[in-house]
DNA sequence: TATTGTTATACTCTATAACTATA
DNA sequence: TATAGTTATAGAGTATAACAATA
């Protein structure tokens, strides 16, 4: 059993990598940009501090992806009323959208290859789907 | 039905980025040198120019990263014996090893939240391996 | 003193343009 | 001429170290 979830495992990766592929977008934003305008989204507003552990990245390289992406309008920063020191980043209804229009794209570039697929196939990736955000949730906590 | 496919198809992109996340190395190898690795080990030795192709980068990009991982003695070097003008890229057997243990390690931080989850999940994703190992492939070709 | 964030500097990876060598 | 690859140069994105301001 240990056996057989070692080999689930190494098998999935290979799929994630391959569908991840396939929707990648290569311009636009780079990867971080991207996960750290998500993480608003999801989470709310945060610190420049947080932002960064959050997305693994360095303070300084946070503090300059922060500067681009509020030059572009897709962040807002604002002094925190409870602490001079820190600053609160938030999306805006500009950085919301961008979002939107790039889940679309790929969901886009994953639609063909899944019309391609014959109903039973679709019908094991539904069924599969709600166990495969339980383990992708995992790490988001 | 229509309708269901493509939400089926953004609703399958969030888990695929999720889990990308989750197996993310950040290290070792920047993406392109590990799919180029991979390339090579899939399709067999290729020119540069094919390589470049590809990996969607452009053909100086390759120049200067096939010099980094031969450096490295990931990668072979060698004169087409049919054309002066091009260079034949192979993989070596430590470049082999390296992309083993990579898959490896990948499997591994998958292992752990697979652990995680019941019997009926497991299934239900072992179920839909196949499905979406002919979604992922349908690019390959 | 510790924490929040910025600035200075350097390294990696990428691109476009201009070049060399072979077909 | 066209093609395969390299070199020159510049820009994005990242890191570490040193700094300023506030708690």
């Amino acid at each position: 059993m240990d056996q057989n979830r070692t080999d689930l495992a190494a098998r999935l990766d290979d799929v994630v990598v391959g569908l991840r592929q396939l929707t990648s977008t290569r311009a636009d934003l780079s990867l971080t940009a991207a996960a750290t305008l998500a993480t608003l989204q999801r989470c709310g507003p945060a610190r420049l501090t947080e932002l960064a552990s959050t997305e693994g990245v360095s303070q300084p390289s946070m503090t300059a992806l922060i500067a681009r992406l509020a030059g572009q309008g897709l962040v807002d920063r604002a002094a925190d009323p409870r602490d001079g020191r820190a600053v609160v980043l938030s999306l805006t209804d500009a950085g919301a959208d961008l979002l939107t229009r790039r889940r679309t794209e790929r969901a886009a570039r994953l639609a063909g290859p899944l019309a391609d697929l014959d109903d039973a196939d679709v019908e094991r990736i539904e069924a599969a789907l709600p166990a495969l955000s339980r383990l992708a949730g995992v790490l988001q906590h």
